[in-house]
DNA sequence: CGCCGAGTTGAACTGAATCAAGAAACGTGG
DNA sequence: CCACGTTTCTTGATTCAGTTCAACTCGGCG
């Protein structure tokens, strides 16, 4: 779970003047659906905490649009390769919905990682979370059949059903379409 | 790469103090081939940092014996989901060559990171280059065919093929023996 | 010397992809 | 608010990459 930064409201209740400085450095922001939110081959400065929506990460594999992240309310969201690493990105972030998000820019929180060894330890804490959430989709993609991959994700993220076409779950599952379909039609 | 700890030992020789600090808590020690560092059901309180030898990262799984990390000299090992998580691990790790590791403790590396805010941040950054590698691992494993699986790590990690059994690379590239035998034999 | 695990090779099988074609849902402009 | 074109979803038939099962060879080590 990237429900991360809500799971961890603890740390800012606790921090009043962390929770402040936070404040300084987030701007709300609203995409409508369908909007590019990051474009492939552009460096990422933004990290976006979701307060309304659904947005995905995706990229292109030989024509192929493949979705590799979901982010619904108070989960994040990024191109993560380029907002690391500030090179270009091979991801695009669109919004599935009409879209109200939490805009935190790259330097603004590397400064804030300076500011206080507080906020670098919750950083180190965070990637930690999301480091062992990859490790498990990981073993999910590697061990699972396409039907115990549709029935995880129905479990963890059954939201995603309701809100999103079936080809972009399709695509994050690795299968195509049409065995996403024949899966839940049995 | 795990080789991030070579590539910055730059960070050390800048801060000389924090080597020294380093130093303290690391502990030279060896293993056998064969032997088994960490047992899966227990909780990894240690990092290792290889400095001659090969080990494994492994479970199982419906009786397979899967392979999820090799690391060679200068390459870091734990069991990861414990050492993170602080909670029992599913993981084995066990030397494949005899073994020399500068072994880390848990705690050693909290107080450390506690003690400095450069240590912290340097914690930060060396999650951020596993979850980057991570993410990659992930995409080959999602994209590519067995033949290309092998290709990659043919070309990363060309030392593996002579110094590991081929079993255990099978299933690091999620394939059977007899496939990665056939796809060494074209 | 004989054993056992590891690797190889062959044949049959299977989960999921691909290809194809029709049905349903969507959104855009009139 | 409807009509039409486009995209998405479904269903069926075929194909294929990689697994499984089985038999055989090789090499190391007691």
């Amino acid at each position: 779970m990237d429900t991360f930064f809500e799971q961890n409201t603890s740390f800012f209740l606790d921090n009043p003047k962390l929770a402040e400085d936070f404040q300084k450095i987030v701007s709300v922001t609203k995409f409508p659906k369908h909007f590019i939110i990051h474009e492939s081959g552009k460096v990422c400065d933004d990290l976006y905490i979701i307060t309304s929506g659904i947005a995905r990460v995706f990229y292109y594999r030989e024509d192929k649009n493949i979705t590799c992240h979901f982010a619904a309310e108070q989960e994040s969201i990024t191109a993560i390769d380029s907002f690391i690493q500030r090179k270009k990105s091979k991801y695009y972030i669109e919004a599935l919905e009409d879209l109200e998000v939490l805009k935190i820019s790259h330097s603004d929180l590397e400064k804030l990682f300076t500011s206080s060894p507080k906020f670098e330890h919750f950083g180190r804490l965070f990637l930690q979370q999301i480091y062992i959430d990859l490790v498990e989709r990981l073993d999910d993609l590697q061990l699972k059949t396409a039907k115990e991959r549709y029935e995880t994700l129905l479990e963890k993220k059954p939201y995603l059903f309701q809100r999103v076409a079936s080809k972009h779950i399709a695509s994050y599952l690795n299968i195509t379409p049409e065995t996403l379909s024949r899966i839940r039609g049995k």
